[in-house]
DNA sequence: ACATTTTAATTTGCATGCAAAGTATTTGCA
DNA sequence: TGCAAATACTTTGCATGCAAATTAAAATGT
């Protein structure tokens, strides 16, 4: 009886890494398909919904890593997928920019929402829904809970 | 209107990426007080449960990927928490088993679980078994989709 | 104006996660 | 018996995720 929280089968936390990971081995050959990996398929939805916003901007909406997303931007601009430039009015931020591939890429992804939802068998829309929601409120427990160390130290 | 699933805010998947790294994030400073990183933990965890048991054994109760475990396993073989054995029976199989170091592990981590809890403020104990609950959903089906796929093909 | 602080990104080093290929062993079967 | 197929791991190569240190430029305070 000890020790029951050391569990895993008790750990919300071990349920959260099967879950993701499971969706990143589901998503992968689907992207391969269009020669992407999954964080730089969430960096192309951003720059679909909103181009050419600062980079800054890009961590804010994907919740990428910052360190990350420079290497991530780098092999995206090999791949010709978009430009990061320099903008002009302050010289420390970069400007993402999609290219006309990286635009045309959007109807050959535009499918990929329904195959990975055709994959959900026991979990219908209000479930799904249900469950986003406890994720956000799991991410935003976790993210407060930095702010608040914050608060303290000052 | 268009492409509306595109869009980031409305996909579990990109709920359960940030929600995964921002767990991973909040457990790294506490096991790294015991010297962990979250596998790490995980695998602990599993051999704190039942100790000698196999490194498929392993994989199947920790989730890990084999690939990654075996350099996991090494990691912590340099740090005397376990020790990878032969198995005489059967020498394909390797049994895991802790060092005395690796038992004590766990006075020492057994105050981690109520640590984590503790951030958790907007989730009472129901919704996350809802939420472990719906992620178990989320496994089953992805991980199904693979078998029936392997059915297809046979 | 000018030094200090803050911002915005990049670089570095370490630890996975995973697909694919490789290595022993053991099983299964003709 | 003997060899193909299945097992159980390990190795390799690539792409993150993240903390910490760095670099460059803008904002602040005096």
């Amino acid at each position: 009886m000890s020790y029951a929280q050391l569990q895993l089968k008790n750990q919300l936390c071990h349920r959260l890494y099967m879950a993701s990971n499971s969706i990143a081995r589901t998503y992968r050959p689907l992207l391969a398909d269009i020669n992407l990996t999954y964080p730089q398929y969430v960096v192309m939805m951003a720059l679909w919904e909103e181009d050419k916003i600062t980079i800054a901007a890009l961590i804010e909406k994907t919740a990428i890593d910052g360190s990350a997303l420079t290497q991530i931007l780098k092999k995206m601009t090999d791949k010709a997928l978009l430009m990061v430039i320099k903008d002009e009015s302050d010289k420390r931020k970069r400007l993402i920019q999609l290219t006309k591939q990286g635009q045309s890429l959007k109807q050959q992804a535009s499918d990929i929402p329904n195959k990975i939802q055709c994959k959900f068998n026991s979990i219908d829309s209000t479930q799904a829904e249900q469950l986003m929601h406890l994720l956000d409120l799991v991410v935003h427990d976790l993210n407060n809970e930095e702010l608040n160390m914050l608060d303290i130290e000052e």
